[in-house]
DNA sequence: GCCTTTTTTTTGTGATCACAATATCCTTTT
DNA sequence: AAAAGGATATTGTGATCACAAAAAAAAGGC
């Protein structure tokens, strides 16, 4: 009788856990040009980038059109691109989830940022103009801001806007939807570590990066976005325990059922 | 009544050679274990990677539901899901192409390519084995064969195949779905472009690469790589007229139309 | 009590429908 | 005869439904 209330009460205190980032989710108002579609594919995107939904998590297509008061259409259209993105796993027995991460992977993905950005920032050079690097010094102070006043998310998604903005200077662009497919395949293992991180301060260098530009001098650009994306990576390695955060440990977080009237 | 009539008739014939490259397509028999939303989206994409869609051309759900006998539903979420990959692009005025080719946007996925592939190949060459070296030598004498016959849908999937099975060598990789995606770019206007390449060989630096990867040089594999896309790209921009083939050539093929109310 | 089997529920999938927006065709007007 | 306007057809979008597979819950046996 006991144990089975005991048990009761744990998997109710995991739903409501679980079910909290879905319910909780910021939504963007949903301005009339934009379609369902893409509105809810943004809500669920902006989710996962900003590391709202923990590694592990199931995601269901009713589950999702319930919570976000839409019909599975959408949804399911929205599903199909996140999972293409590589930003949600589906399984065989067609259950999606947010992916594990596992050390091996976590090391690819960070190469892959290396490889990639560096090219990016690169190629973004030669077409940055005076207004592009007030923009730029505008946004790292304000990624600045967000972590000083401890607000995670606002800073991981400033952090990412940096990034683009200096990537996008390239007109011919190319390469920022695939930086992009590798933030939201980091972001949500990212977010948790960074939450253990005891310190609510972040060292970037984002500085360096800025006078690289105002010098106009590729390689400098190329080694402060390198060294950027290093210190993040090293800092993410040496949180304590991390690796009780890699695959097996949230395997008893995943969750199927949402919720039911 | 003559001119009503033979405007009809051009508008028909257009239809139909715009058509054909659908009604054409080569379907690979759907297995049980396949959903009809896989199938509707390897088939297009395996279309769009070896070629046989155009650039420009105006895709429609219904008309692909109606080409494969499959209801809509499977094909718009298969046209999702190619349309996040790039492969498909989706206008504002709601109408889906395959994108058109400008010379900066050519020069930038080549560039995408080299910096992507030498990655993944550097990172591949600590875990090939003997048998995967013979595989790699099967898949090039493949490729040698459909070009000699003049095969170019063949030869340019082959090609992907020597290259996708060198990369997932690696067995945490994460860089193939990204390579794909830009091959997947790059493919349509590639295809017209070496059906005007006179020859019907064809040089590649896979002997170069296999050489390489017997000598477990890093080095060396990525100046292969890197020469075996150069050259492609050289061959490519070697060919004849080539500027009637950049975006505006096609476009009569195009809806014009761009802006909406 | 614990494990296996059966029943119930949930979930993904594919089809169909209604609607609004857009494009295409046809008529009318100048 | 050409342009403008309206009528018709086509298209994308989102909702709903039926069905089969799979998971969760319940019942039964050891």
């Amino acid at each position: 009788m006991m144990s089975s209330l005991g048990s009761t009460l744990f998997k109710e205190c995991m739903r409501q856990q679980l079910q909290n980032p879905l319910t909780n989710l910021p939504r963007p108002v949903r301005s009339a040009e934009l379609s369902v579609n893409q509105w809810v594919y943004q809500t669920l995107r902006q989710a996962l980038l900003s590391g709202q939904i923990r590694p592990g998590f199931a995601l269901t297509i009713r589950g999702l059109a319930d919570v976000l008061g839409v019909s599975s259409m959408p949804v399911r259209e929205a599903l199909q691109r996140l999972g293409c993105e590589g930003a949600i796993e589906v399984k065989d027995n067609r259950r999606v989830i947010v992916p594990q991460m596992t050390p091996a992977r976590l090391n690819e993905l960070f190469s892959l940022r290396i490889v990639l950005e560096t090219h990016a920032a690169e190629g973004a050079l030669a077409y940055i103009r005076e207004e592009d690097v007030r923009e730029l010094e505008r946004l790292d102070a304000e990624i600045d801001r967000a972590y000083k006043q401890g607000d995670m998310e606002l800073g991981a998604l400033s952090n990412q806007a940096f990034h683009r903005y200096l990537y996008q200077c390239h007109p011919f662009q190319v390469s920022v939807p695939l930086i992009e497919r590798v933030w939201l395949q980091l972001a949500p293992f990212v977010r948790i570590a960074m939450e253990k991180l005891q310190r609510n301060y972040r060292i970037d260098r984002h500085q360096e990066a800025l006078k690289a530009i105002r010098h106009c001098n590729a390689y400098a650009l190329r080694r402060a976005i390198e060294s950027d994306i290093r210190d993040g990576m090293a800092s993410i390695q040496a949180v304590d325990g991390l690796e009780q955060y890699f695959s097996e440990a949230t395997q008893v977080a995943v969750k199927p059922r949402l919720v039911r009237g």
